[in-house]
DNA sequence: TTATTAATTTAGACTAATCTAAAAAATAAA
DNA sequence: TTTATTTTTTAGATTAGTCTAAATTAATAA
């Protein structure tokens, strides 16, 4: 199954995925090209050409939507992605921050038998190294209810289990903060001034984190 | 280190390294073009460019050699696959005829880091599946001694430790006679008729194999 | 040593993916 | 509801890698 699809086309179609998982389901050119990094005239060449692939449904001017098989296509691209994410980290010992350029490639090798096999070894884990869901083989994703920090309340307690920002700067932050994964946390203090808040970290220490940083905590309640 | 190179100038050079480590060591634009499943003309194309970078010393209708940075390279790419087909066999259970064609996309990832862990997760694995060498961080190759079945005499006796036909059927055949790699052997026959050989495997049971397949298997004495 | 055959290179063309600059359409502002 | 701005598309080029057919060079045979 899951015909062969070339490397940038591939890369285009996550990128629409990740786009439309987002706010508005109906995704533009432009936006499409800054995920990717190429410009909007070369956008609209390669959505041409995946439209014609049945992919995408695309209307002129009117943005894109992923089909069926698109939207396949695209998940099996996001699985293989953080299954390869869960080996780096737990089999070969590299950091959350360190493994995602290289699961950009290896996300592109094209074997049924190798992710599944892949996915056996590892335990058939349910998230990646982020936090974020692993899809199955049938494509179906368990995605766990998750709230930013930003959006608890005084004395609300749960734990760190996922990130919306996946940038080394701001996942070596967190390191550094002790607020990795699995890490229990309560809203000590909401400080009215500029939003930041004091959290009590595995109900021992304190830390405070500015509004930017919590937005981009989920905590599972 | 080892400048990027593209995913098909990797697979010229190690098509180069393959053919020159063979009978002589300049390679011809047929044998390329044979080897990359191309045409001489395009293979003509990419000596050039080859050329230019300064990876393969080139002379029009002379044939090729690989400069040294150009070995190095190859060597690396080597590295890759031979490590890559350890993994897929001894972690993901995949056997030695199913995993060359996966090994032949993984080898083209590029991360130094990546591969010198998988080295270390596999325990800094001698040799490939097939009993192909796996070069050091440092490029070295540590080749054992190994003569061909056909090559031994009566009574000789020794292990089998490669292969010099990687084909799956090849492979197959071997593993369906227990002649796969740490299998002890003796030479119980030499068939003068028409070449083949009874071996004494592991001590105890007889196997006749043609002097075709005699000559793939090759034995540590 | 000349003629024939084989190997290699050049010429010219094609596809995938990209770009810049210009045109067209849609959106927002006046 | 015109005008201005932004977004998107088209036009025309470029680069990497490939191909077929023709020309050239090397190797082999007569
Ligand atoms: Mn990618
Ligand atoms: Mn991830
Ligand atoms: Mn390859
Ligand atoms: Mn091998």
């Amino acid at each position: 199954m899951s015909t062969i699809h070339s490397f940038t086309e591939e890369n285009y179609l996550k990128a629409i995925y990740h786009l439309s998982t987002g706010n508005s389901s109906v995704v533009s050119t432009n936006q499409i090209a800054e995920m990717t990094n190429t410009k909007a005239a070369s956008v609209t060449d390669m959505l041409k050409k995946l439209a014609d692939k049945k992919l995408i449904n695309y209307i002129k001017y009117q943005g894109v939507t992923l089909t069926e098989t698109g939207k396949k296509a695209a998940v099996n691209i996001v699985r293989k992605h953080r299954l390869w994410e869960v080996f780096l980290v737990e089999k070969l010992g590299f950091k959350w921050d360190e493994v995602h350029d290289i699961a950009e490639e290896l996300e592109h090798i094209n074997s049924e038998s190798l992710i599944n096999r892949l996915d056996d070894f590892l335990g058939n884990p349910a998230a990646d190294p982020h936090g974020d869901p692993i899809p199955d083989r049938s494509g179906t994703i368990h995605q766990k209810k998750l709230v930013r920090i930003s959006d608890m309340l005084q004395e609300q307690s749960g734990m760190i289990s996922g990130v919306s920002e996946h940038s080394s700067v701001f996942l070596k932050l967190l390191e550094k903060m002790g607020l990795t994964l699995g890490t229990k946390i309560m809203i000590s203090e909401l400080i009215e001034f500029d939003g930041s808040i004091i959290l009590t970290v595995n109900e021992t220490s304190d830390r405070t984190i500015s509004r930017e940083v919590a937005k981009n905590i989920l905590v599972m309640l």
